[in-house]
DNA sequence: TACATTTAAATGTCTGACATTTTCCCCGCA
DNA sequence: TGCGGGGAAAATGTCAGACATTTAAATGTA
């Protein structure tokens, strides 16, 4: 008799599956107990380790916790957002890498992104992601400055800018997309850029956000954009020659 | 003596990390295959089973992907969109479901992701998406149409939207976005939302885009915004009174 | 040469045991 | 009576070994 759900899946891949189920659909939740490994490998009929592997499958994406001990067990896990950031980003990091994303594609999302952000952070002016801007910029200015703490200020600074907008959920989202995007953005960094046009279209950008001036800061932002992409598209070339 | 590196973890935690680091770095590259579990277990000097546990964390992040038999083995997985969408979204959803996020916040998020596509939605126009969308609104406008099939198709016509602009990595963004909105929307699709209201919107969009113009679209889709908004404030209401 | 069979290597699963951690509870003592 | 320490218990973490299953290559045969 053929089984009728499709159970070409392993157990422990199974098993987690049902449990994940169970945790989206709201059936158990946060912070609620999940049963004991013994119990559960009695529910499922399974063995112990075949548990503990659907177990671990649940804890590598964050959605239960474990704790030793007496009244220890697996717990339903109250994703955060710094979690949900490392995910966002692990994930992203590796689909652009493997996926032979171009540094155009990437960049073109990446600003599209970081646009639909101005809006929001010159409607709202957050004054302490404003002093982050101000003092990324500060940051970058300085001469003694090496080539990896300005592409990391530069990340900074943007991150800033997408907090500014004063909404987790949005900053979450672009998470991924800015820190992804900082090893394509590093093959540039250490050859054509120009940190003093760099500086300008941040300052450009901090001003416009600062006087809530939304078209300004998307203008400046898209400026950027585009001197990026053609940075680039010229590094391509120049590769492409050798 | 405390050890330098910070070792609280489990050893399958660990050991979980040190591929994941492999890969991430690119030490070990798409399609190679990793050594065998008991190869493993001597490399890191512990047992079966704990390797297995790490190779199922990994294999939960679609990292890697296991096969059996003969030369089979874990190898690194070359991560697709589709799986990368699949754990945005799964990811999204609990993230909005376990911080109370309020509807308005991600409203919000989810329309200024949505806007920062319609620039390159508008000047591509790919005849594609564009008769997805045409598609959907046909069907939004049929009268027999269920709510939850009417909800889907709005997710339908969002996604070829989002997917108009032509940027893949932009698709997988905002992939979480759209579909994890669905059940916060669907809170209001059953009680309040005019179908007539909807489809006059998609319809301004649709057309604003296979014009190509921009700001009418962008204009469309901010007043689209502001129309859900309003009426999940209005509905938040209802339900406080109550 | 083509096809069926064997074989080996690997993952998938089970059993049982022991180690470790943590909490609770009870007992002894002041 | 109050308090502190020492099990006892429950749970996860880890190990060892065995067997089942799957898969592809190697082998042998018509």
């Amino acid at each position: 008799m053929e089984t009728a759900k499709p159970q070409k899946a392993d157990l422990s891949a199974q098993i987690a599956q049902a449990i994940r189920d169970a945790i989206v659909e709201g059936r158990m939740i946060t912070g609620e107990r999940l049963p004991s490994e013994a119990e559960l490998a009695e529910q499922f009929n399974v063995s112990r380790p075949t548990v503990r592997e659907a177990l671990k499958r649940l804890a590598a994406q964050s959605l239960i916790r474990t704790q030793r001990g007496a009244f220890g067990g697996a717990f339903v896990n109250r994703l955060s957002y710094e979690e949900a950031y490392g995910q966002q980003i692990t994930t992203s990091t590796l689909l652009l890498s493997m996926n032979g994303v171009s540094f155009e594609t990437a960049c073109e999302a990446r600003y599209a992104l970081e646009r639909a952000c101005t809006p929001l952070a010159a409607a709202r002016r957050a004054p302490d992601h404003l002093a982050t801007m101000r003092a990324e910029i500060h940051r970058q200015g300085q001469p003694g400055l090496s080539d990896e703490s300005f592409c990391a200020s530069d990340v900074t600074f943007h991150r800033a800018l997408v907090d500014a907008a004063g909404n987790p959920v949005l900053s979450y989202q672009l998470a991924g997309a800015v820190e992804a995007m900082q090893p394509l953005m590093n093959m540039i960094t250490f050859t054509a850029r120009s940190r003093e046009a760099i500086v300008a279209f941040h300052t450009r950008i901090a001003d416009a956000i600062e006087a809530g001036d939304s078209t300004a800061a998307e203008t400046a932002l898209e400026e950027l954009a585009a001197y990026t992409l053609n940075l680039g598209r010229n590094v391509m070339e120049a590769r492409a020659a050798r």
